[in-house]
Order: C-alpha cells, then structure tokens, then sequence
DNA sequence: TATTATACTACTAAAACGGTAGGATTTCAA
DNA sequence: TTGAAATCCTACCGTTTTAGTAGTATAATA
C-alpha cells in the first residue's frame, strides 16, 4: 500500500517546476540537482507525463520542460493516477477484460469502493497551488481535513 | 498502492469467522474451501493475526479458530494495519530509526500525512459487524460517504 | 559543426509477491 | 496407546515489480 518512487518523484518534479513557472523551460539536470533525484531516472518519468500532456517539452540547446497549464489546474490525484498507473487499492476494481467471478456476493468489493472513492477524493482536492501556497503559509497545519 | 493479498485475505478469512460466530472453532481447511484461498497459504496469515491477538486458536483434533472479540469490536483497519504492515502511503512515515533528510523542508510530506489520515480513518470506520449486516440489506448503497 | 539538451531502448540487481512443500507438534477419540 | 485431525514452523521458489544504470540516437542552436 505505497506510492512509488515514480509518483512521488513525478510529483516533485511539477512542483518544481511550479516552483519556476516564469523562469522559461527547465533543464532536467537542475531539477534533478535540486531534488537530488537521479537525472536519467526521471529522464523514465517524464515520458508517462508527457503522454499525460501535463507538460511541455523543448528539445536541444537550452532545452528542458515547463508545465502545460498554469500550477492551480494540476490536482495531485491525476499526476499519481498517470505515474502509478490508477489508484485503486485492489486490481479488481480496474476496468480490465477479466473480471473477478467472485465479484457479485463479495462482501468486501463495497469496503475497497468506499476507500479508492476517499483516496481520490482527497488527492483531487489537492492542487499544484496549493501545495505552493503551503510551502509560503509557514503554520499552515498541513492538509489533514 | 494496492492492498495486498495478505491483507485481503485476511479480511476474507475474519469475515468467514465472524459469520461462524456461533458455531464454535473453525477449521482452516473450511474457510480456505469456502473463501477458495489456498489453505498453505492462509496457514502464513494467521500467525500475523494471532501476533495481533485478533483470533483464538484451538490447536489438535477439532480444532480451528474463532474471533476473540464479538464483530462490531474489529474494525477493518486494524486487521490491514497488522497484516499489510502498516498503511502509509509512503515509508517517511513510518517510525524506523533513519528518519528521511528532506523531511524537513519536503513540500510533500503533508500531502501524505493527509492522505494516511482519510485512509485510516475510513478504515477504522467500518467494522466486521457493518460488513455482515450490509451483506443481508441487498440495497444498502456501499460503505461510501 | 560542436555543444547542449531531450528521446529511446536495453539491461540489471534487489526486493516483494504469491504462493508450494514438508515435517513437527498438539489434541483427542476409539 | 495409537492413529487421525488439526495447527505450527520454516524453508524454498518462480515471477513480477522496483529502482535504478548505461549507451546511443536525435534535435536545436550558437
């Protein structure tokens, strides 16, 4: 019951981004530098991102990236659903072609419902913004509802 | 972020108890039929939730397993807490001995705070009572929110 | 055309997952 | 007292995922 290195990497990594909204694209060797995250490892990430289109590319000399969309239009439940891959607590829950025989009486499908409605929930009201915003609010107590 | 087997059947198995409150110890070989979970492997949860003294074992002839509370008393959190291991969503939360060096300054860290916090407290919201009474009501609409 | 950057693909060590296998131990009934 | 039924314990094992590293190709520009 973890999030990987790849959602939380990609996460600081559009932070980071945010963090330098103005400043034209972002060469991935200073991100990586500042977040101390191996450059060829979220050289792997960005690809997921960009197929998202949750950012921007600029190839060659003075190349790097910068978001699509301004900071508050990001929530961090769609950039861990992108990275991770969904959500969902348990794999019945995704829509694929074969789904569990046991699913009609199982009287613990409602239990992992519920919980992959609260985890999105709560991820999708989180925004890029926010967490900004956060970082300048020093006694802001955290984001716990 | 997906809950384990271990956690899920762990789940499935205290169900199975719970709707045999009545009916003394209950052999693993019976719960392992009706769940259809292999009883080699169930054989590997139950020191987990014996460690956690959430059932009472009968060892020899006749033998088996019951709950060591009435149903209402678990909540479904605590039995994934003891089997997964803990619910954070990421490992800075636990209480290990190297504490994460960014901690300090991380702009994520409350984000996953937040996060631990609905999920446990969802969990710790629904008990085996609930689950084997929305089991009889065919109408009831989830656990959700 | 040299330099700086991203893009792509392959590889890999280590850990976690999801079990299986086999024997030891306990209990009780016949 | 012995044998059957049950849990207990520990080792093993194939597969998948994780968390990267490495190397080369491609693009852009000064």
């Amino acid at each position: 019951m973890k999030i990987s290195t790849k959602g939380r990497y990609a996460l600081r990594m559009l932070i980071d981004l945010a963090e330098h909204q103005n400043d034209g694209f972002i060469a991935l060797k200073d991100i990586a530098a500042r977040q101390d995250i191996s450059k060829k490892y979220l050289e792997q990430i960005v690809p997921i991102l960009n197929r998202a289109e949750l950012l921007v590319t600029n190839r060659g000399f003075q190349g790097g990236y910068r978001l699509s969309r301004p900071a508050e239009k990001y929530t961090v439940g769609e950039i861990l659903r992108a990275t991770e891959g969904g959500l969902s607590p348990v794999g019945c829950l995704e829509c694929t072609t074969d789904v569990c025989p046991r699913a009609l009486g199982c009287e613990t499908l409602p239990v992992w419902k519920g919980l992959e409605k609260v985890i999105n929930d709560y991820l999708d009201g989180i925004t890029l913004q926010d967490i900004l915003d956060q970082k300048t609010e020093r006694d802001a107590s955290d984001y716990v509802i």
